[in-house]
RNA sequence: GCGCUUAUAGCUCAGCAGGAUAGAGCGUUCGCCUCCUAAGCGAAAGGUCCCGCGUUCGAAUCGCGGUAGGCGCGCCA
């Protein structure tokens, strides 16, 4: 039952205007124990010719509630509604304590490109990759929820004159035993040491240059150490990903759209949307206040915007996108917004359906994170450390724990991706051991740990479950918050697939552990009448399916015991 | 200089298709385990919602103008 329309109906008999826009006017106000659903009065004044408070006073006389709601009291110029709460209650239970529950086939047959983690070959996973990683990961989570085929792919940057400085520099100093043994340490060493050597000798630019157009004619031998170098990347970083538990549908990189950039720039030339300047061909945008868009720089090379194009037109091809997401941070705003608009320019409308999922920058608390210069946190030693810690509190609080290893990875890892995913996209985060490291609160671990709870009295009261249960005992203020959390989980999942803001999630599972932890504290669950335990084990049963549910859609695994 | 973005408690953040007394967590101080997992529950203290003007019956929320921080602004990605 939707009680804002039956609401909206019956009121629009005593006031006169179209239920539609009653509803409209409904709300429910901050103060829970102000009502349910309230009629600010205010809004009618002017259509009405009358004062608020008279308004919500003429409203009042001889009105009949619909059916589920108890009461109504008029407060000044707001008319306060309050429902029946064990019906609701009632309702609520049975229907979030369903497998699925939030979700939907709303996306059917539709396919959502999401281009996300993005790691550079030779480069250390750190602490700013998080974001993209666990942002996207939980988006494509959800949207699989609703229906839709997520396409998860890691837009690897495996391409460019870096390379060349890399190949150049294993020539000249590296060992293969030692890349084989400390794989991407051995690299950013032997790029560092690149960097130093070229500021002193000009010639190894050129050198390097020299080596990237090997690997760019196809050169066997430097094509084999790039093949290389990606290997072991990867090899080094699907440890984290497990660890996370994130996958990817395609590691197609920029190299992978190398050979598809020229019907892109034919096309760009065809439809006369290039211009020189300064000896570079570019998309002219300053009719959009942008800067340019330089699709060939003066050597005659692409460079990332071309790119990007090529990949949005081969994933439109290939996947033909309802929508294709690029969780990058905002850094490159601009970049996004320019090659967004070449699209457009280019005839295509679906423009429309490209979306820079942007996010903000990790710094850590000494500035900003620069590998080179040894300002960096690894993403494997905040995993590992944040695991270290879970089981050290294990060993405090639950040391006949069983599976204590995989159970401190699921609290330790979780504790670092539920941070991340707690708070809007759009802030920057300066990167805190203490903060990371905090499990008391609204956390990881206390979702977790909340969701244990529940499992642990569902265990105990297992023959209780096949017992009618009597709803009339969650007739409580605490039952009532708690369900009314629970209410909210769908239009959560909703909100935060519409604006791509998984936190959106987090902050619904946390309000319903914690009115249900209340809950808990105040009653008692199991005791001699067994349908009124049945009644509040159904509730924990709808809490830890919630709770499981949303952990799982922001990429947080929930233990049984803990 | 231009563009984007952020500003709410000591710290980190919610709230911003306008509504009643602005919320939470952390931190601080203080309570609650003979009882279903205390990674829990509660209390206290803590506010110029960056500033100004405007729109409105009503502004943390919308508009304009400022201030401060972050990011970006052609041949890196």
């Amino acid at each position: 039952m939707n009680y804002i329309e039956q609401l909206a109906k019956t009121l629009e008999k005593k006031i006169g205007i179209p239920a539609e826009d009653i509803a409209g006017m409904l709300e429910v106000p901050a103060d829970e124990t102000m009502g349910d659903f309230a009629l600010p009065c205010f809004k009618l004044a002017k259509t009405l010719k009358k004062a608020p408070p008279m308004i919500a006073a003429d409203i009042a006389e001889n009105l009949v509630l619909p059916e589920g709601f108890k009461e109504f009291k008029v407060i000044g110029a707001y008319l306060n509604f309050f429902i029946d709460p064990v019906n609701f209650i009632q309702n609520v239970i049975s229907e979030s304590a369903l497998t699925g529950y939030g979700g939907s086939d709303e996306g059917q047959g539709k396919n959502i490109c999401i281009d996300y983690s993005s790691i550079n070959i030779a480069k250390p996973f750190h602490i700013g990759h998080i974001m993209s990683t666990a942002i996207g990961n939980a988006l494509y989570r959800i949207y699989n929820y609703r229906g839709y085929t997520a396409i998860g792919i890691n837009h690897l940057g495996d391409w460019g004159t870096q390379f060349g400085k890399l190949c150049y520099a294993y020539e000249a100093w590296g060992s293969k035993e030692d890349v084989e043994t400390r794989n991407i340490d051995a690299l950013l060493e032997l790029y560092v040491k690149f960097h130093d050597e070229a500021d002193k000798d000009d010639t190894l630019n050129d050198a390097a240059r020299d080596w990237f157009k090997r690997i760019e004619d196809g050169d066997e031998y430097a094509v084999s150490l790039l093949d290389w170098f990606t290997n072991i990347t990867l090899k080094r970083v699907e440890k984290v990903y497990d660890m996370l538990g994130v996958k990817f549908d395609y590691y197609t990189g920029e190299r992978f759209y190398n050979d598809k950039m020229t019907p892109i720039v034919d096309e760009l030339e065809d439809k006369g949307l290039l211009t020189e300047s300064q000896g570079a061909r570019v998309v002219n945008l300053d009719e959009y206040n942008m800067p340019p868009c330089i699709i060939i720089k003066n050597d005659g090379t692409t460079l990332y915007a071309t790119r990007d194009l090529a990949a949005a037109f081969y994933r439109k091809k290939t996947f033909d996108f309802y929508k294709a997401l690029y969780v990058v941070a905002y850094q490159q705003n601009l970049h996004f917004n320019q090659w967004f608009k070449v699209v457009g320019l280019m005839g295509y409308d679906w423009e429309k359906d490209l979306e820079h999922v942007n996010f903000g920058m990790v710094s850590l608390e000494d500035g900003t994170i620069s590998t080179r210069k040894g300002r960096v946190v690894f993403l494997e030693d905040v995993l590992n450390k944040a695991c270290e810690k879970t089981a050290e509190i294990i060993e405090i609080k639950n040391p006949a724990l069983e599976n204590k290893q995989a159970i401190a990875k699921q609290v330790g890892v979780g504790a670092v991706v539920f941070s991340v995913l707690s708070q809007g996209r759009i802030k920057d985060i300066t990167f805190s051991w203490d903060r990371v490291l905090n499990f008391e609160g609204e956390t990881g671990p206390y979702m977790q740990y909340t969701a244990v709870r529940c499992n642990s009295l569902l265990i105990r009261g297992k023959e209780l479950l096949s017992e009618t249960p009597d709803f009339s005992a969650l007739d409580n203020d605490e039952a009532f918050k708690t369900a009314k959390a629970l209410d909210k989980f769908p239009t959560a999942i909703e909100n935060a697939l519409n604006k791509n803001e998984p936190y959106l999630i987090t902050r619904n599972i946390i309000d319903v552990a914690k009115a249900f932890n209340k809950f808990y504290f105040e009653h008692k669950i199991i005791d001699e009448n067994k349908a009124a335990s049945a009644a509040r084990l159904a509730l924990a049963k709808a809490v830890k399916n919630v709770i499981t549910t949303g952990l799982y859609l922001i990429g947080v695994e929930t233990p049984e015991k803990m």
